[in-house]
DNA sequence: ATTAAAGTGGGCACAAGTGGGAAAAAGTGG
DNA sequence: CCACTTTTTCCCACTTGTGCCCACTTTAAT
């Protein structure tokens, strides 16, 4: 299970490095094969490829004459490229991903349980903003009951 | 299975060429016979032809008395054409599919599962972006309980 | 302080993308 | 029916991009 927020950035390259203590349980677990692609909060998301697949199957099976169901495919199965990791545990951020999400410099990977986040800093610091001034009405309802 | 986003564009022959990550499964699919045809959020689909010929036989089965299925049937299958991949890999796209999706510079292909899609680059982050406006009502119904 | 391990950048070789020319095929008019 | 024009297809040469690998720098540990 990934946990945790480190910084980092692309070089000039667009590369990505993964950071140490993700990379020998990547490797263990799919051999280095990932999936990259957009989420609707604008961040990328890190799959290893075999949790991608059952969610990419499961989306492909739904009717594709719903709209909201065609979106919802194109943006995640649309965006999703597969990357695999060079020697060195970097993976490359194509330009349309990157372009999505407003990657530039100061980039955040975190931990999501079975998936990584990577996010532009600025964004991910907003968005934890955002969710603060909304904490009052922002409790879940399957939290009932649930304490930290 | 197509997954991802190419950005790319037509010679000025109107040649498009496929990427090579889908050439070699392309071929040993279907030999390179592809149809393209119309879709209604006005970008074009890109099938292999076994693919493609069930979807046609569906379309053709229904009555052609109801005025939706009729211009559903007229869209889809009245567009549709029969391309073969050259040598390079390369596909023919007709002026009147050009026309219709308003094809003309920057290009990206979409890869969707078991077809793809070829859209003017500019028309298909508009329909990202007008799919994540509506982000809160957007969930569809048949993904209540799952989680990406 | 020395050595090892990891991070970082860049060069090189090969593969893929791109454009154009020539030959064949199809279309057209006399 | 034949000759000429236009379009299409095939192929080759050139340019661009990508991935792989190595060397250098920095950090951490003994």
């Amino acid at each position: 299970m990934f946990r945790g927020v480190t910084q980092l950035s692309l070089d000039n390259k667009g590369r990505l490095a993964i950071p140490t203590k993700y990379r020998e349980s990547l490797i263990a677990f799919c051999g280095g094969h990932l999936v990259l692609t957009a989420d609707p909060a604008k961040c990328l998301l890190v799959y290893p490829r075999p949790a991608w697949e059952p969610i990419e199957q499961k989306l492909n099976s739904l009717s594709s004459f719903n709209p909201k169901t065609r979106s919802l495919q194109r943006l995640l199965v649309g965006n999703a490229s597969d990357v695999e990791m060079d020697g060195a545990g970097r993976i490359l951020v194509s330009p349309p991903l990157r372009q999505f999400a407003g990657l530039t410099k100061n980039l955040v990977l975190v931990g999501q349980g079975a998936k990584l986040e990577l996010w532009e800093e600025e964004k991910w610091n907003q968005q934890i903003e955002d969710y603060l001034v909304l904490k009052d009405s922002s409790i879940p309802s399957e939290l009932e009951g649930f304490s930290l």
